[in-house]
DNA sequence: TATTGTTATACTCTATAACTATA
DNA sequence: TATAGTTATAGAGTATAACAATA
């Protein structure tokens, strides 16, 4: 039974594509939230690991990618490096940059959730055939397209 | 230009369904908290009044529905009270219960915001046919079945 | 002067534990 | 006893403003 069906809260019938996006968006969501959760992580703090896993940025580049004040991430770094998930490295050329990579530690708590994330989302993606799955990544990938820098104007 | 462009940080070739569907969740959250702030609403807040729309629910049922704690829920519902955004009344035919209801303020904020959404989804949803749109939303609900007291077993 | 990052402060979100009132 | 809800407390996430160090 879930959380819904034990709460009597129906969902509505009005069903156009945003709504189904939407609600899509909160299921995944979900699972991401519960299983960082499982790592005591937030779903930012896993954010901020999984950008690590084959980058080291600075920490305003953290801040605009996330889309965050650079004094919230001030904090998360903070928190996370004292927890020894990642270090804060002098930025090279710069005397005031700050670099952020992932620590051992972090490297391999970010590989374990990203294996939970997929076995947790194989019940639903395997409800698709491979084709299905196919058309469906283009329809999204269509709608959302990666974001790269070589695609600045 | 993004601010993925403007920090430097690209996106990784890993492209397989999965990170397909929690990027687009991404993506779409950030949509959603973006419309909710400018409407001084974090997420959470504009998740309450939207359940709030069509019905006047438990605290509990509210809670349950949202996977968070009734000492979550105090907290959210007399923020959301104090704003005049909706209303406490007493449970029908059980002395402790408390149900909850939008107020004339709360509905039309959340009319509003629902409109925003739509628009600024548009885009998106705009980079498709009719027919693809038909075709994704029938993948998504494969894989993210609406919940329903109903489809209990 | 402008930029990078931190610190101080305040508020929201969240959970746990203890409590009140009702069932 | 069990359930519905609130209150007290604590910690994380977030932003704004003020600051220090470097460019």
């Amino acid at each position: 039974m879930t959380s819904q069906q034990a709460s009597g809260i129906a969902a509505t019938d009005s069903d156009d594509l945003v709504d189904t996006l939407v609600q899509s968006a909160f299921a995944t969501m979900a699972v991401l939230t519960r299983i960082a959760a499982e790592h005591d992580l937030s779903l930012t703090q896993l954010r901020v690991l999984a950008i690590l896993r084959d980058r080291r940025p600075r920490m305003t580049a953290l801040a605009d990618y996330l889309g965050l004040e650079k004094s919230t991430m001030s904090g998360l770094v903070d928190r996370a490096e004292r927890r020894g998930l990642l270090e804060r490295v002098p930025g090279a050329g710069d005397g005031r940059a700050v670099d952020v990579q992932l620590s051992t530690a972090g490297a391999e708590i970010v590989d374990r959730v990203h294996d939970t994330i997929r076995e947790a989302l194989a019940p639903m993606t395997s409800e698709l055939g491979p084709a299905e799955q196919r058309r469906l990544q283009n329809l999204l990938r269509r709608m959302f397209p990666p974001r790269s820098p070589e695609s600045a104007a």
